[in-house]
DNA sequence: ATAATTGCAAATTTTTTGCAGGTTC
DNA sequence: GAACCTGCAAAAAATTTGCAATTAT
């Protein structure tokens, strides 16, 4: 569990209970779309509106709190901003998960944009198959 | 351009008028989303209709004809299918370019894929930046 | 105090669907 | 000629917007 009112107040947004409980389900549940946090927010916090989730995760998307995941065939997750990794997605059951950069990677992604002279910010990299636990069913 | 009835054909796709211009327009544009796609196709074929445009895309994708291009903060894009590459995507003008992959990165993913007992059927690479165009301006 | 944020309801945009007629193999 | 595919119009789903009331700083 992070520190959400830092978090917010770090980027300039003023720290809500409907930011905070956006946040909150975020880092419990991993990887959401709009719809799965929106009906996870509902359970303790009723009065949110689906407008105010969707407001809320354009402004965090913007102000880099929270990051869009997207996915081929799928609606777009977000997550917390954190340091970067890559994603394991099972095409079975849906889940996502993190694994840590590699270096070399990193490495040869520079070389690659560098032969084009583009200059890069950001990667994003998604591994798509079945998980361990798909695969022992 | 390549011989859209016979890939049609190959997945047992009907070679409709409309899928061959459908994947006419993917050819020269590279990467399109569904609007970018129609309102090509509409030049040279102004009686296909827009659902006719997704319900294709839908089929052509699940055939593996065609491959859905997950970006952030931007809608889908499509392209032809063909051998593994990485994507280039501009910020700025949101073009799309492909480079080829690098074995060694094949290589690291397996490795990250096999230390989580995870079966990868294909990876998707996305590099976000600023490209050689935006930057010289 | 004030500037930002919220919830609501309505508007807009995007995508899907059902079906009668037409086309491909 | 059988199965598949199309266009249309309507339906459903997803996202955005405007605004008065509320809230964080």
């Amino acid at each position: 569990m992070r520190d959400y009112a830092k978090m917010l107040k770090e980027h300039s947004l003023k720290a809500t209970f409907q930011r905070m409980t956006i946040l909150s389900a975020l880092d419990t549940m991993g990887h959401a779309n709009i719809e799965e946090i929106y009906e996870t927010v509902l359970k303790t916090h009723p009065t949110i509106s689906l407008a105010t989730v969707y407001k809320n995760i354009l402004t965090m998307v913007q102000e880099g709190v929270v990051v869009e995941v997207p996915i081929s065939g799928e609606k777009s997750k977000y997550e917390l901003k954190r340091e970067e990794h890559l994603h394991l997605i099972c095409k079975k059951c849906g889940s996502v998960s993190d694994m840590p950069m590699r270096e070399s990677i990193k490495e040869e992604t520079e070389k690659i944009a560098r032969s084009s002279s583009f200059k890069p910010f950001r990667r994003q990299i998604n591994i798509y198959g079945i998980c361990k636990n798909c695969r022992d069913i």
